[in-house]
DNA sequence: AACTTCTATATCAGTATGATATATATCTTG
DNA sequence: CAAGATATATATCATACTGATATAGAAGTT
């Protein structure tokens, strides 16, 4: 999905900076898509320059000015455009409507060629790891922080879509507690 | 995880061309990995270049020469050295130890601001999609192909990462069945 | 016979990453 | 309460990857 239509896509949920943005993607989003600030501002300079979005500087004295970002009309129209026009390439999922980048997925493929201590401390932090995802996930009390936030969070999408990592991540918990030891030992 | 080691990895499994290489991350672990010619090709150069692989080129007149690599020992210590340091970083996982890109998953969060009926087409094909998935991984029968893409399927953790991307996608599937009139009607 | 798919390598413009720089505020901990 | 760490906030850039395209014969399909 282009770096514009997310951007877009977000903004559509209210006005907020590049920032939040990016941590809206580390927060609730992180098992499900991530941008880097170098793909983030450049969108957020084009997309104003296209008019689709408005920025609002706030002068901060001696801090970077903090840019707020608001859809327009025109902004709008284009967002649900593209996403109509794209939406057939994305369900054959993954990166760039291909395919994903599992990085433990070709460790634990590779494991054979590590030492088998090694392996288990892999295969514990591992699950350490998925154990706090899934509290993140599935925590439902109050986040200060944006509204924007927030609204992704609450609606029926967010909420199907939480609902179906906590499932894949419980899945891959029990799974893999059940079947490490035909990596180690 | 680097381009170098994921081929050096592949290539620990037997000689093989980038053509094979290419094809085996598209099969069995499309669910986990992909890269374009793009980069496996100027990847095996670079690996030649600094002799941890070795390249038999099979001139065949008019077509252009079929190169097969084959990892050195040289190569096989690199690789393990790189897959040991390496390892901890891909614990918190996805791209680049990081984070995952699902076009999919974006397209559904956004899926408010798309038509009724679009949706319910995406959920649809998505189903059908993940069921040939499903059928794919779990296929345990003889695959003529490549010796090294039958090593990699019939090792203990080839069998894991099958067991484990099966149960995912089963899961994912019970999910959607179950929750998707959230999303429409 | 015509068309499509498979095998096979290679290049490249466009795009994304990960690291780094900069600067202040706020929170944490001994 | 001072020191250190973390959070807020924008921006840049070398390096790396993608997706498309070119080339070309074999093999399979209609």
């Amino acid at each position: 999905m282009q770096t514009d239509t997310i951007c877009l896509g977000i903004l559509r949920g209210g006005p907020t900076t590049g920032y939040v943005i990016k941590s809206i993607l580390e927060g609730p989003l992180n098992q499900i898509y991530n941008l880097s600030f170098g793909s983030i501002y450049p969108a957020l300079s084009k997309l104003t320059k296209d008019k689709l979005v408005t920025v609002r500087q706030h002068a901060q004295d001696k801090k970077p000015d903090k840019k707020v970002y608001t859809i327009t009309k025109k902004g709008i129209s284009h967002f649900e455009e593209a996403l109509l026009a794209e939406a057939g390439n994305y369900v054959r999922s993954g990166n760039y409507g291909d395919q994903i980048k599992s990085e433990y997925g070709m460790l634990l493929l590779f494991s054979k060629y590590l030492p088998g201590e090694h392996v288990k401390l892999i295969l514990d932090e591992r699950l350490l790891f998925a154990q706090q995802q899934l509290k993140l996930i599935t925590y439902d009390g109050p986040i200060a922080k944006d509204s924007n936030l927030n609204a992704l969070r609450s609606s029926a999408q967010g909420k199907f879509m939480r609902g179906l990592m906590a499932e894949v991540i419980k899945t891959a918990i029990n799974y893999i507690e059940k079947n490490r030891k035909k990596l180690h030992d």
